[in-house]
RNA sequence: GCUCACGUAGCUCAGUCGGUAGAGCACAUCCUUGGUAAGGAUGAGGUCAGCGGUUCAAUCCCGCUCGUGAGCUCCA
């Protein structure tokens, strides 16, 4: 963290702290700083240290490396990129044009459709604009003066904007150059202060969001205060470009998806060995957490989705199809088939929690341009388990899930945070329910001291719920696992066991997922491990590479006592120089290469290259293979 | 679903200002028997996403359909 100095109109130099807060600074210098103290001369090192005058006089100081200041930079960006817009396509009308997450954007209203070659154009135009180092300067409106300003100006978004602001806000706009836009602010001075910036890409977007309203033609952008962030920035991008797992899954041959089955993957060979292993790891996982499992039909009877609620509150999302003239349904959710199995037989208090867990395939009717390769699909398998408990033993269970589901993406090497989802508008249930069932959520996760953010309005239709969001490798994260309190289904289906009092009582469910979706979790993991799967995972495990045909039986006799001790192993015996079979094993991701010719024939070993480290030296065959079995118990790359 | 862009060999892409197409990799055959990221030769492979329209002629122009990609959440 930068220590910013500065010197103040009368000479007077301050420092403060490495590590100060923003905040603080401004506390310190306000009311001392006066209009014409803007020019203060900023020292050395904090060179991308911008102010901004307050509306009580005071001075506001940001640094790029505060989150505000990297804000303030795309905001005042996506000015300069309204203003460039304005120059070069008189007539446009402009939506609105915030920073976000690594970058800005800006919305216009324009009769034709921008092209790529525009954005070029439009950043040249930007480019010209930061070189005229244009000062960017604030003033406020009343209401009726700033909606009569827009108005004139044509700008009929920006005015729906003024109306709908608050009768007392303060309506402050910002004038660059030639361009004057209705802005909270803050910005950098002027635009000079922009060192880099680029242009990314053009999309369609509603006004606000709406599907009702028309839609918008958006460029985002990205900028910094330095060249080198911005490279680094897009080397990011190129980074994750590499690792999307539509290209490795094509490379690696794990799975497609084909023009006859949008949104319906298909596994190859390869992808299914992946996908066997995580369902195997995972049963072992749930048996020893007590969980039994079961199987609940795909094709189920109009009337039980009607009982479930799903026909009212999901009938957009789900398949139809007709049976002996009766319509039946294609399960979204595997709850209400293991709600059928829990009622098969009486339940006495001494049996739960019962703990029953599905991997259930659901087919869902997402709108088709939802659809992202492994990661968004029609048809996925959750992992999905219902636990039927006693109203006392929710928070135990709540807290044995995130216990295992700790421990689960622990072995994928995931840090994750957690947020809590509350009552949303489409819901089912009485509120009371809903504050039970949220608190009883809340409660755990404060309980157990596990930091976690509030999404307010994002629960299931049914019931709150945690969600856990996974941080891949590369800083991304990812919604995998969820955790719902379901206080609906019970009632729906009237389940109940007998209690001590030899009385029918309503048992609690928890719905919840671990991996989520195995397709997407897989999805997950090929990005996450650029496609480098971990040893246990690894589709193949060991490539042979007989280096002559005279070795060719030799190698025969590896690859046998290897898959006699449960390796993934195959040797390649084509007629090719062993480079060229190293090279294609290293781009298959193979954790182990063994070469054979000669001299390990004689002395029965093999020379060991490992995918990431290269050549390890040799060693006896059995030798190898104890440690590769070894390595694969262990589960841990 | 909506907006824009895109769809040429298994893959990555070139090309045709309208006269039915080409490269590299992969694949097949042969030569080569080579020690840690690409040995050589030859060959096969495409209804240029599908359907319609304009035209003497369409892979190319126009329309529709299907599919793919980016985005549609971050509120002046």
């Amino acid at each position: 963290m930068s220590v910013p100095k500065i010197t103040l109109p009368d000479g007077a130099l301050r420092e403060y702290p490495s590590g100060s807060r923003v905040a603080d600074i401004v506390d310190d210098l306000g009311g001392r700083l006066k209009k014409e103290a803007l020019a203060a001369q900023v020292n050395g090192m904090v060179r991308d240290l911008t102010h901004e005058l307050q509306e009580d006089g005071k001075v506001r100081f940001l640094t790029f490396s505060d989150e505000e200041g990297a804000d303030v930079y795309r905001h005042t960006s996506s000015h300069i990129l309204a203003l460039a817009v304005k120059r070069l396509f008189p007539g446009v009308k402009l939506g609105i044009g915030p920073s976000i997450k690594d970058g800005f954007y800006y919305d216009f209203d324009y009769e034709e459709s921008f092209v790529p070659d525009d954005l070029e154009k439009i950043e040249a135009e930007m480019q010209k604009i930061i070189k005229e180092d244009l000062p960017l300067e604030r003033f406020e409106l009343e209401r009726a003066e700033a909606v009569a300003f827009f108005d004139k100006l044509g700008e009929t978004y920006k005015v729906e904007l003024i109306r709908d602001l608050p009768a007392d806000a303060v309506i402050s706009c910002y004038r660059c150059g030639e361009f004057t836009d209705l802005c909270a602010g803050p910005h950098l001075p002027s635009t000079g202060r922009v060192k880099a910036v680029k242009l990314l890409n053009l999309a369609g977007a509603y006004w606000r969001g709406s599907e009702q309203n028309p839609m918008l033609q958006r460029i985002y952008g990205t900028s910094f205060p330095k060249k080198s962030m911005l490279e680094e920035y897009l080397h990011r991008l190129e980074e994750a470009k590499k690792r999307d797992h539509r290209k490795l899954g094509r490379e690696l041959d794990l799975f497609s998806i084909q023009d006859e089955g949008p949104g319906f993957p298909l596994l190859h060979p390869r992808g299914m060995i992946v996908r066997n292993e995580l369902e195997a790891f995972w049963r072992e996982e749930h048996r020893r957490a007590g969980y039994d499992e079961i199987k609940t039909p795909i094709i189920l009877n109009r009337v039980l989705w009607e009982r479930s609620g799903h026909w009212d509150h999901y009938k957009e999302n789900m398949y139809f199809t007709q049976i002996d003239e009766q319509d039946f349904s294609i399960k979204p959710m595997n709850c209400p088939g293991s709600m059928l199995v829990f009622k098969t037989k009486l339940h006495s208090y001494r049996d739960l929690p019962v703990r029953m867990g599905e991997l259930g395939l659901v087919h869902r009717h997402e709108l088709s341009g939802t659809l992202h390769g492994m990661m968004r699909v029609r048809a996925f398998t959750q992992d999905d388990a219902h636990i039927f408990m006693l109203p006392a033993q929710i928070k135990d269970e709540v807290a044995a899930v995130i216990e295992l589901t700790d421990r689960i993406y622990n072995v994928f090497g995931f840090d994750y945070h957690v947020e809590l989802s509350t009552r949303p508008e489409k819901a089912m249930g009485s509120e009371e329910m809903w504050e039970v069932a949220t608190s009883a959520l809340r409660d755990v996760l404060e309980e157990r001291g596990i930091p976690f953010v509030i999404n307010e309005g994002d629960g299931a239709f049914y019931g709150p719920k945690i969600d856990f969001h996974l941080k891949d490798s590369i800083g991304r994260t990812w919604q995998c696992g969820t955790i719902q309190l379901d206080f609906q289904m019970p009632e729906k289906f009237d389940i109940h066991y007998i209690g001590e009092d030899g009385q029918k009582h309503r048992p609690a469910v928890i719905h919840r997922v671990i991996y989520g979706s195995i397709e997407r979790f897989m999805a997950v993991l090929i990005e996450h491990f650029a496609g480098a799967f971990p040893l246990w995972l690894a589709p193949q495990q060991v490539m042979v590479l007989p280096i002559t045909d005279k070795h060719h039986e030799f190698a025969k006799e590896i690859v046998t006592e290897l898959a006699i001790a449960g390796v993934r192993v195959e040797a390649d015996l084509r007629n090719e120089k062993v480079g060229y079979k190293i090279r294609e094993a290293q781009l298959q991701k193979i954790p182990y290469m063994l070469v054979v010719g000669d001299k390990e024939m004689e002395a029965g070993e093999v020379a060991v290259r490992e995918r990431g480290a290269g050549d390890v030296g040799t060693m006896t065959i059995s030798d190898f293979s104890a440690r590769v079995t070894e390595e694969i118990a262990a589960k841990r790359r």
